[in-house]
DNA sequence: ACTACAACTTAGAACCGCGGTA
DNA sequence: TACCGCGGTTCTAAGTTGTAGT
């Protein structure tokens, strides 16, 4: 552990997680105040003040049972048999590197009775809930007052400049459109080369511009479609309009010699640009895209695969057949077992028959009479059928998938070409909620072009949709950077179409999201002091933030806004609950609720003694299961606090700054020497230690558990066989036994049991392969124009075999194995070396593996980890990039590529 | 202040294709 | 020669943050 303590003297602090238990030690010195004493006494407990609606269960509750603690309440809680079982996820029982980060110890043993399942969530509000005077002084109200701060200031985006946008809700509206001339004209040059001055006058103007103006958005009726939208993306503003997927670019200055480099040059490097291009407010100045690609319309399936209802086939109108065949593609899947899903899609379902029923006169009552399997069979063998094809075929269809796809794949943005990201419009299906989610299940209906609004440049031609309709809506803002949008029906979400993570916008925003995580080192050593000292505030309101933001340094946990009732019930660290916090004394909290898509969290901690104390306070008397632990904070109120530390600031900062400078960290362990494997391991090791400290989780895969036992088999036969020269050894030289007292002891795992099977499987496979032998050679003396060998003959062999394999038995039974011919002790020695080494990489893979099973390292890798690290250590030791990042990341990361030297650090 | 909305980042599951292999 | 495990890619759900409207 603690590789840590190394380096500057910034250490203490800014090292991450601190380990927690030292932190403890010293808090616990000093500065008992009044009011601790109080605390510990009675007034834990704040007076009873009102309690509002709290107890309100929500409805679904589905916890069933917060029965055991073991039960994983993350995924699936589904009742269900083997299979939701064996997803289940499971806790890793230690952390070993403890230096890991924000140390934590994840627990090993099960814990209190604590339930993150557990259902009762007060309303949303914020309940406000009184605390005792002896202990806080004012702050009887709650989270009004205070904050000097920036009070009569301006709203402001950290520029200063005024951060005002009034948006137009999309209507149908005709446009009036006045001028963003000043814009268009100033703007020739791409966006990069702008004068910084440039920004603020921009911004400025168009701000002031106001209702007269309404800025640079402007929505139109979408009646449009008519004119000159064959022509996709290239025209409009001439020169840009060349660049057509296809043709090559003929201008720029030295002719290039190779195509790809050729390409490479083409592509825009906006990490080399001067100024920062990403902050302004204007984000383009000429904007052409193709907007979606709707899937193509619904096939009705062929006349024989029907459903049947209580046993009888129905022939459903395409509408209804649709549906009917996006559960029936599930039916083996575990939401078709899940008592919500089937719920929701059921009346989803039957809305639909109600306007396009089946032929047959058939009133569909239950889903349980509903049988999907023809329909699911006919999936499956469509599936087959597609495996099958040959390799032209495949062929063919992915190259009119291409094709059709072609024209989405980019976008123009001032001229530059950029990589659209999801340009597929979602296509209908049932809505796979995560976790509780109360309407999954929900049929998502098929989207039209007249529910998708485009964002788009004011003189590129209007795309044209590839189904029939008129798009909802155009606009022109060039402060927002997507391309196309529409609303979800089933929760009412917005969903965007943007470009590609690879794309400059992308890869701007990122870059600068990981300086500000770096500009956060500078201050984290002040806002640990501040809110350390803030533990013991009088300002209740204050106390709760100061906690709140422990945890948040500490455990990295997402800053957790409230959640709607007709969500799945998550929290993060702000809408933390009572239930969600057990007290373990004398300085243990133990966590266990459900984050970001429901996924468990479980860990228990050791605090400083003050923060322990603190909790105690937050779920005093008249607290109850269900209400809200920091009662006196939201998001909200704390990002506003930490603005206040460091522009810019908010609570996803910590988790970007603590993942990479953990990772920094780790990889201080990287052997120097070792081989490209070993120095890959280590990086895949503190990638790991990240993932693990943001808690990112993937299901263990359903043959985990089968590949691990047979992983376990094969060293075991490598131990078998070691056995087996040992054995040679002692007959050789029976004297070994006391020079190397280390051999004669019996190799660990092995037992009667293993030694059955594994004998008789071998055995199994020796008499196969005599079998196959026997019928080869036949085959070959036919050929030859001999006569075959008969069966006794077989027989004999087989026979043979199995003799040899009771001897070998006997062998092992009695200790003593007949050394094979030529063996000799050095030979045997060496063997049994290299047997060793074998077994031992073995055992290190497969704990490796087990390691991994339920962590996922991609997401770190993708969001959190600064690239550039990446890239400096590669340079550092020599190891080729592409083994640490596939061609995406890299495509993404060009940035970090082109930034980084070996010397780099976060 | 509080809610709703808008825009963007982060996330695990599902899907897909590839290379090893029984 | 199909199977299978796996990493990479795609898909879209679920977060965070900031602003606007009331």
């Amino acid at each position: 552990m603690s590789t840590s303590i190394s380096t500057s003297g910034a250490d203490e602090m800014a090292v991450v997680a601190p380990n927690l238990e030292s932190t403890a030690i010293t808090q616990a010195s000093h500065a008992p105040q009044v009011e601790d004493e109080n605390m510990s006494s009675d007034d834990d407990v704040p007076l009873k003040k009102k309690t509002n609606g709290a107890g309100q269960k929500r409805a679904g509750g589905g916890g069933s049972s917060s029965s055991d603690d073991e039960k994983p309440l993350s995924k699936k809680p589904r009742t269900s048999t083997g299979a939701a079982a064996k997803k289940r996820r499971i806790i890793a029982s230690d952390s070993e590197e403890s230096d890991a980060g924000p140390s934590v110890k994840k627990e090993l043993a099960p814990t209190p009775k604590t339930n993150g399942a557990s259902k009762p969530r007060s309303s949303n509000a914020k309940k406000e809930i009184s605390y005792s005077e002896s202990d806080l002084s004012e702050d009887e109200r709650p989270l009004a007052k205070k904050k000097a701060t920036p009070k009569g200031a301006p709203v402001t985006n950290g520029n200063g400049k005024p951060k005002s946008k009034p948006k137009k809700p999309v209507t149908s509206e005709s446009e009036s459109e006045p001028s963003p001339s000043e814009e268009s004209s100033e703007d020739e040059k791409p966006l990069a080369k702008k004068k910084p001055a440039a920004k603020p006058r921009k911004s400025a103007s168009s701000a002031v511009a106001t209702p007269a103006t309404k800025k640079k958005t402007t929505i139109v009726k979408a009646e449009v479609d008519s004119d000159d939208d064959e022509v996709p993306l290239a025209k409009g503003k001439g020169a840009k309009g060349k660049s057509k997927v296809e043709d090559k670019k003929p201008i720029v200055k030295k002719e290039k010699k190779v195509k790809e480099e050729e390409e490479d040059e083409d592509k825009f490097k906006w990490w080399e640009q001067q100024e920062a291009l990403g902050d302004g407010e204007v984000k383009w100045t000429t904007f052409e895209h193709n907007a979606v690609l709707f899937p193509p319309p619904y096939i009705p399936l062929p006349k024989n695969v029907k459903m049947k209802y209580d046993g009888v086939p129905l022939t459903l109108p395409p509408e209804s057949e649709e549906v009917a065949g996006f559960f029936g593609a599930m039916i083996e899947t575990d939401h078709a077992q899940d008592a919500k899903f089937r719920e929701n899609f059921f009346r989803d379902f039957k809305g639909v028959l109600e306007k396009y029923p089946p032929k047959e006169d058939v009133k569909v009552k239950t889903l349980e009479k509903c049988d999907f399997k023809p329909m699911f069979e006919h999936f499956e063998r469509e599936k087959e059928k597609k495996k099958a094809m040959t390799k032209d075929e495949k062929k063919a269809i992915k190259d009119a998938k291409d094709k059709m796809e072609a024209p989405y794949l980019f976008a123009m943005v001032d001229g530059r070409k950029e990589k659209v990201g999801n340009f597929r419009a979602e296509p209908p299906g049932l809505f796979r909620g995560r976790g509780e989610h109360p309407k999954k299940g929900t049929l998502k209906h098929r989207l039209r072009p007249e529910d998708i609004v485009l964002n788009i440049g004011k003189d590129a031609p209007i795309p044209k949709a590839n189904i029939p309709g008129n798009w909802k809506g155009i606009q022109h803002d060039n402060t927002v950077t997507w391309l196309a949008h529409w609303k979800e029906n089933v929760n009412g979400n917005a969903k965007y179409v943007f470009l590609s993570a690879g794309s400059s916008w992308k890869g701007q925003s990122d870059r600068a999201k990981f300086e500000k995580a770096r500009e956060l080192i500078k201050h984290v050593d002040k806002i640990r002091k501040d809110y350390t000292e803030d533990l013991k505030s009088k300002v209740m309101a204050d106390r709760q933030r100061a906690t709140a933001l422990y945890f948040i340094d500490r455990l990295a946990l997402r800053a957790g806004n409230e959640k709607g009732e007709d969500e799945a019930d998550t929290v993060g660290c702000c809408s933390l609950r009572y239930e969600h916090v057990t007290l373990s004394p004398p300085n243990k909290v133990i966590f266990d609720f459900l984050g970001k898509d429901s996924m468990r969290f479980h860990q228990e901690v050791e605090v400083d003694n003050q923060v322990f104390k603190n909790i105690k306070l937050f779920k005093a008397e008249p607290k109850k299961k269900g209400d809200d632990l920091f009662d006196r904070l939201t998001t909200t109120l704390l990002n506003k606090h930490l603005n206040s530390m460091m522009p810019g600031l908010t609570a996803k900062v910590f988790r970007t700054y603590n993942a990479s400078w953990t990772f920094q960290q780790q990889l201080k362990n990287t052997p120097k020497n070792g081989t490209v494997a070993e120095k890959i391991a280590a990086y895949n090791t503190a990638n790991r230690d990240v993932a693990i400290l943001c808690n990112h989780q993937k299901t263990v895969s359903k043959g985990f558990e089968a590949s691990f036992a047979k992983a376990e088999d094969k060293i075991r036969a490598l131990k078998y066989q070691r056995m087996k020269l040992r054995l040679q050894l002692f007959s050789l030289d029976p004297k070994i036994k006391k020079k190397r007292p280390e051999l004669a002891e019996d190799e660990s795992d092995l037992d009667e049991d293993f030694f059955e099977r594994h004998e008789t499987e071998l055995m199994e496979k020796a008499l196969d392969a005599a079998r196959k032998k026997h019928e080869k050679d036949n085959v070959k003396l036919e050929e030859e124009g001999q006569s075959k060998k008969g069966k006794a003959d077989l027989d004999e062999r087989l026979k043979e075999i199995k003799a040899e394999f009771k001897e070998l038995k006997k062998e092992r039974k009695s200790k003593k194995v007949e050394p094979r011919k030529g063996a000799t002790d050095e030979k045997l020695l060496e063997q049994i070396g290299k047997m060793d080494e074998r077994i031992a990489t073995a055992r290190v893979q497969l704990e490796d593996r087990d390691k991994l099973k339920d962590v996922a390292l991609g997401t770190s890798k993708i969001n959190y980890i600064d690239p550039r690290l990446t890239v400096a250590w590669a340079k550092k030791y020599d190891v080729p990039l592409e083994k640490l990042f596939s061609k995406t990341l890299r495509e993404k990361f060009p940035w970090a590529e082109a930034e980084a030297d070996a010397k780099w650090v976060f």
